[in-house]
DNA sequence: CATGCTTGGGTAGTGTCACTATCCAAGCAT
DNA sequence: ATGCTTGGATAGTGACACTACCCAAGCATG
């Protein structure tokens, strides 16, 4: 398969699959002559990951880059390759940590793990704390700088609810036979599984709504 | 209060304050002389509530102005005020409608929420499709052309997830007295609640993964 | 009252990001 | 031989969220 014919069956303009070549997201095709190359089911397949993350899942080039090349990384186990995947995703501002709000919420959040019984150490497990840790703590802080509560027992049945999904979210991905295929499934799942829940929250919000607030 | 105080009480650079400012995401100051103006804390919160939409929550400038307009349009009751600042935050990249994916993502969408009983009309009742609705065509679509599995049933346990999220979310909006108090409220809440979800979402998993597969 | 610093408003510039347009030489097709 | 297509490289584009600079008006200080 030849670059034009990569871009009609992907969708994707050859000028931005040129781009992705370039970033490092796409392997080079094999070379048939000085000026041209030839592409499998392989390329366009990862063709298609990139683009739902970038476009989907709203991930940038850097990072998708990165989390790909932990997906293939043949020196790290199943484990380590999806926590350093997910490791790679991004996660927004760091805790602000000249704000009293971001040690109050620090706090909050410690608490939540520990009442959950949760770790929140990296994918090497000497507990570096992750990235979604900070996340947390970044969202907490900044909802009490606003005024909104966000005790621990606020954001218990949260946690007990995604606790609920992600036992969903692998359940899904256990459905897949070799270990290569789980960590793509279990990336791909994270990051496009995501829009969906934001979406469908949004959706029952409206429901709730309505139905709280009167049909009409 | 001048610039310079609401811009160390809220950590917000005074060149900032001023792009807001001309934005209209912010009101100006009542006048003092030719040269100097006067902020209250209805402005350091305003402040406060638009810093969080656009680093925490991600969104972007333009559209946190359309939501802050629908909060407080006096023409509409709380409803419809609520339903039109959810309709404009962000919701990604409208259904491909030229890929048959998006037409079975569409089946599948509507399947769900038929056997949910949602409705996914507009603020007005007319049922124009929400945002939401098309993000999440999206989103399942993009998964398909993956491979990853999506039939109704594998996104009713989301969906059901994310019902009990959203009494959970209104709870809360309905701990507030005054009406403009809950408005705000729900949109604080909605926006701020997504990075809590998200980031907890990807805590459980690792969570969930390290009880599966082995501790270490 | 002169001097110089600060203030708020306006304009123009910056860095990042995700592409996109253009150019070029090599090749294939007729 | 001629002209179109291909893949690779380089430079440019438009959106976005600021950010730096300039200016005239004010206040503060000796």
């Amino acid at each position: 398969m030849r670059l034009a014919e990569l871009s009609t069956r992907s969708g994707v303009s050859t000028a931005t699959i040129k781009y992705y070549l370039r970033e490092g997201l796409l392997h080079p095709g094999r070379r048939i002559t000085a000026t041209q190359a030839d592409y499998d089911e392989g390329h366009l397949r990862r063709l298609r990951l990139v683009r739902a993350m970038i476009q989907v899942g709203r991930i940038p080039v850097n990072s998708a880059r990165e989390v790909l090349a932990a997906l293939q990384d043949e020196e790290l186990d199943r484990n380590r390759r999806l926590g350093t995947a997910v490791w790679a995703l991004p996660h927004g501002p760091a805790p602000d940590e000249s704000d009293p709000a971001t040690d109050s919420a620090r706090r909050t959040a410690t608490e939540l793990m520990d009442r959950l019984g949760w770790c929140y150490g990296g994918p090497s497990g000497e507990t570096p704390t992750a990235p979604a840790y900070g996340m947390l703590v970044t969202a907490i802080a900044a909802l009490a700088r606003l005024g909104y509560p966000c005790a621990t027992a606020d954001l218990e049945p949260y946690a007990r609810a995604m606790e609920r999904i992600a036992a969903t979210d692998l359940d899904l991905v256990e459905r897949y036979g070799t270990p290569d295929e789980q960590v793509e499934a279990a990336v791909a799942l994270t990051v496009l599984y995501e829009p969906v829940l934001l979406s469908l929250r949004r959706l029952a919000e409206a429901e709730e709504s309505r139905r709280r607030f009167g049909g009409k």
